[in-house]
RNA sequence: UGGGGGUUAGUCUAACGGUUAGGACAGCGGACUUUGAAUCCGCCGGUCUGGGUUCGAAUCCCAGACCCCCAGCCA
């Protein structure tokens, strides 16, 4: 997780734009060199990578300044937000690693404070009620390049203008009769100065506040004065608020009140994938995925239930780093952290996806030896488990081929390769059916070579998984791909469900797994040796295994064989 | 043709007038290997363009090009 110490206050190199204005903030002794941030997720569907990245910011701002970080639910429409989305979202950033310390806020909190600092504004002659309807309202606001037209309503008394608001309020008007405005300048070359709307009338229930109200604030009017209740400094958002960072500033300068500063930085967005939540539910709408927490999507839950884990998605997110330019982030680089995190601490097992059946000729019939192997290279406390070798095993199909090229070191008729952790086979018949198909391949292999070496110090150039058939557990096992072939299929104007990977899931049903597998619950970090990280699939149970694949290894073989040599 | 942002290798990022423009990922090559993994070593490759200031410019100035965002009673 962020422990950065370049960020000490004072200390710039080094440290992102972000992080610099908060240090300089800090030794100029604004705020009293306090640092408050906060995550504002509106409820209304899944946390994905992207707000995994934008709540890691700003939770790892506060933290590196001894600060306070803020949850805090941005529930101002109650037309499309549920109590679902908060349950997933708490559990998602708890997941992370986030800890808001029981500061969970919402918006809705709010509400009253709103109202009251709104009647201000309007008897302040800052804010009317205005009778535009949405579509007169657009055509006053003028177009970029043209100025808009002030409302008629908009030099109404105070007076009037708060009978008529309490009336708002009250539910005495009809959903999109009335809305209130503030009252700035409708000539303003920022769009978001005209005159914006501070609040309309829905008839709707809230998931908090129930029916209680039947006027919401819009964003404008509810964020910056949300961060200002709750004594936020450094108030972070993606770039296309910039835009709305003079309104912000202009609401609690014109209230008076505390003011946070408002820095935007860039999303990102991920090759092969698509982010924006538009999309991302479509795809769940139209069934494109088995639904948010489909092991393809790049929502936390998806990812959470592919096995990718927190720390990886911490230190990627770190990697990306912060600025203002827009980016598309090369899958590789999650994938990168991924491996590079799994690498270190999951335990090695054996597994065999695709079953090829290899029966050792010369095994003594019955005879079962249990072999020591290694549970991780890279963590030798994690010890070793005992692995049962016998006389009919199961190999992957692809280590094995009747006529191999020149640069294929696997198992072939006459060859002799090593099984992991066992020993010594040489092949030598291969058995087909009907149709040719290469069904069975009987080997021998050589007692003197138990563990994996030879005593006489011959080599082989290949070592193969393998799997006892006798002990092994069935499993089906889930192999996920990207979910776009396309690098970025949010470009162009095609449909971007144009560039679906058709192979983005493979079913490996037939897989079989050593025993020791038999315990491993969701969440494990497990590496297929010669495959992958795996992981547990929530729904599976002891009678019907499941595993999904996270990210494969590296694998030069298969990566080596489209070139020419 | 209004306003607001942006532009450093394939990708992301560092640089704060003085570095042979650094790093990571990807790619390529090699070493090692009981995972064709990991690890190690090496290579490839970059300052949007044009002027100017300066002993010296990715950095400062001028002009231009290109990209993104904004006309919800969404956030």
């Amino acid at each position: 997780m962020a422990n950065d110490a370049s960020t000490s206050p004072g200390e710039t190199r080094g440290a992102d734009f972000i992080r610099q204005i908060v240090n300089d903030d800090r030794s100029s002794g604004r705020w009293q060199g306090q640092v408050v941030t906060r995550f504002p997720p509106e409820p209304n569907g899944y946390l994905h990578l992207g707000h995994a990245y934008a709540s890691l910011l700003s939770y790892g701002i506060a933290r590196e300044n001894a600060g306070r970080f803020n949850l805090r639910f941005d529930d101002t429409n109650p037309s499309r937000e549920e109590q679902e989305y908060v349950d997933a979202i708490r559990a998602d950033l708890r997941w992370l690693g986030l800890d808001w310390e029981g500061r969970e806020f919402y918006a809705s909190d709010y509400f009253e404070q709103l109202y009251a600092w709104a009647e201000a504004l309007v008897r302040a002659g800052k804010a009317f009620v205005c009778g535009l309807t949405a579509e007169e309202l657009r055509s006053y606001r003028g177009t970029l390049t043209e100025p808009g037209r002030n409302s008629p309503d908009r030099d109404r008394s105070p007076d009037e203008n708060l009978a008529l608001l309490r009336g708002m309020r009250a539910g005495d008007h009809a959903p999109g009769s009335l809305t209130l405005r503030a009252r700035i300048d409708m000539a303003a070359p920022n769009l978001n100065l005209r005159d914006p709307v501070m609040y309309r009338i829905l008839d709707a229930t809230h998931h908090r506040t129930g029916d209680a109200w039947h006027i919401y604030p819009s964003y404008d009017w509810a964020h910056g004065q949300s961060d200002a209740i709750e004594g936020v400094t450094h108030s972070l958002c993606s770039l296309e608020f910039e835009d709305h960072r003079p309104l912000y500033d202009w609401f609690v300068e014109a209230l008076g009140i505390h003011h946070p500063r408002q820095i935007e930085f860039a999303r990102f967005n991920l090759s092969h994938a698509v982010m924006s939540k538009r999309k991302v539910r479509r795809l769940v709408d139209e069934g494109h995925v088995s639904g948010w927490d489909d092991p393809r999507m790049l929502t936390l839950a998806g990812m959470r239930r592919r096995g990718y884990t927190p720390e990886a998605i911490a230190a990627f997110c770190a990697d990306v780093g912060v600025s203002k330019r827009d980016k598309v982030i090369e899958l590789a680089r999650l994938e990168h952290f991924q491996r590079q995190h799994l690498n270190a601490i999951a335990s090695r097992r054996m597994a065999v996806l695709d079953p090829l059946r290899v029966v050792i000729t010369n095994w003594p019939s019955g005879q079962v030896d249990h072999l020591p192997a290694v549970n991780n290279p890279e963590a030798p406390e994690a010890g070793s488990r005992e692995v049962p070798f016998t006389g009919e095993l199961w190999i992957e199909r692809d280590d094995f081929m009747e006529d191999p090229p020149r640069k294929f070191f696997r198992l072939a008729p006459g060859r002799e390769v090593r099984l992991r952790y066992a020993f010594f086979i040489t092949c030598d018949e291969v058995v087909k059916d009907a149709d040719g198909r290469v069904v069975e391949l009987r080997c021998r292999y050589d007692p003197a070579t138990r563990g994996g070496d030879a005593p006489d110090g011959r080599k082989v150039k290949a070592t193969l998984h393998w799997v006892s058939a006798a002990e092994a557990l069935r499993a089906e096992v889930r192999l996920y791909d990207r979910l776009f072939v396309s690098e970025q299929p949010e470009e162009g104007g095609a449909d971007f469900l144009d560039g679906l990977n058709p192979d983005s899931l493979e079913l490996r049903p037939n897989a079989w797994l050593e025993p020791a597998l038999a315990d491993a619950r969701p969440g494990d970090p497990i590496q297929f040796e010669r495959l992958g990280y795996f992981a547990v699939d929530p729904e599976s149970r002891p009678e019907a295994l499941r595993f999904n694949r996270v990210v494969g290894l590296r694998d030069g073989w298969s990566r080596g064989k489209g070139q020419p040599d």
